[in-house]
DNA sequence: TGAAAAACAAAGCAATTGCTCAATAATTCA
DNA sequence: TGAATTATTGAGCAATTGCTTTGTTTTTCA
């Protein structure tokens, strides 16, 4: 018996597996600053520490690094969301939600400017993934938001706009991050607690039920 | 008596105002999509409807003319927010900023979009715009949130952070509108009447005083 | 009307782009 | 060990980049 499956993968090597890495890691920094576009293969190789050819030699093209970001960066996307689940305090869940994807931001911030660049652009490599496993995700999460609204646990709300608020607020302080530091003086540390503290206060008090 | 001030600045003639006005447009329309470096000249001048060296003849570099949309862009940008002012009901006119600031996603979204390129890639042309005149409005409008929160007209809230998220959730039906359209089938009035409502909600509950 | 000024663009320039070739160096493993 | 394989890169290629040169067409206005 023959392999069928798994269509030509050959378990990576040491040397290779380093390489790709730090391809994608130079791939992160240099996409996210400048966008698909805006960035060239010779950013990457120098941001890799490599040469041009022997950047190419790991990945076929330009594209093919920005496509292989742009899959990893998926997954981590949604594992947060995938998170939220039915809970006996729907507020209290929701609230977590939000402080995931303020961490998120802190950590992650090239990741998060990444997405938004791929957005922006129009998403030319990542319509597929919005309409496809994200559109999935979201119905199926916000239907059980609604389900919350219906049984009185938070207050109602449009789950898709809820959505929305919290990955814009969250993302916000990563993808507008020159901004918020041009006009915060404060350190980034004490802006992300002072966030967290807000968020908190506008997301609790739009979900608390009124009764 | 020769002027003295105003140094060099003729009057444009007809086909100067069309053609500066024709070539803006193409601007934004190219560099909202890609940015600054991943819009090339060929594209401005094909938008545009003219030849290379003809728009190269009105503006002295494709750089001039993202710079001469940016400074455009930061004076309608602050203007809903200069507009905000003492009131005798606080929460109202804060929530009139909101929609104000909604409508312009929706009217101009090239507009929020070339913003939101000029930030993600570190405001290159426009850190001093931040830092000025920026940074110089939100501290005022900032000061006034504040001395409504001490007054009690207003929950008590970190009044940056209400202008951020404001900013944020607003400017997301802009920036974000792929996403948004790859996972909500209704139409686009449609999407925005429902983030009125709900963002009304949501800042509406968090600026309510709770006594 | 006609000459000066303004508006326009074909062709071209050096530099940069994404990517390949051909050859060398390092690593693997029988 | 040494032959095969893998890793690496200098040089280079066609295409594209931002911008200029050079000259022609159109507009202006005395």
């Amino acid at each position: 018996m023959q392999k069928i499956t798994a269509p030509k993968k050959a378990p990576l090597s040491r040397i290779q597996e380093k390489n790709r890495n730090l391809i994608l890691k130079a791939g992160l920094e240099v996409f996210s600053k400048y966008g698909f576009r805006g960035s060239t293969v010779d950013q990457l190789a120098n941001a890799a520490g490599m040469s041009k050819p022997n950047l190419l030699y790991y990945f076929p093209s330009k594209e093919a690094v920005h496509v292989a970001l742009l899959e990893q960066l998926l997954e981590n996307w949604l594992e947060p969301l995938i998170e939220l689940g039915p809970s006996a305090n729907p507020v209290e869940e929701i609230l977590v939600y939000v402080k995931k994807k303020l961490a998120m931001s802190r950590t992650y911030p090239l990741e998060s400017r990444l997405y938004a660049n791929e957005i922006l652009q129009g998403a030319p490599n990542f319509s597929g993934a919005i309409k496809g496993p994200l559109k999935a995700l979201v119905d199926e999460k916000a239907a059980l938001i609604q389900s919350w609204c219906d049984e009185g646990k938070i207050a109602v709300v449009n789950p898709y706009h809820l959505i929305f608020s919290i990955w814009s607020t969250t993302q916000h302080y990563a993808d507008f991050d020159v901004q918020i530091g041009g006009i915060l003086s404060s350190d980034k540390h004490e802006i992300t607690t002072s966030a967290e503290g807000y968020l908190e206060h506008l997301f609790r008090s739009a979900l608390t039920p009124k009764n």
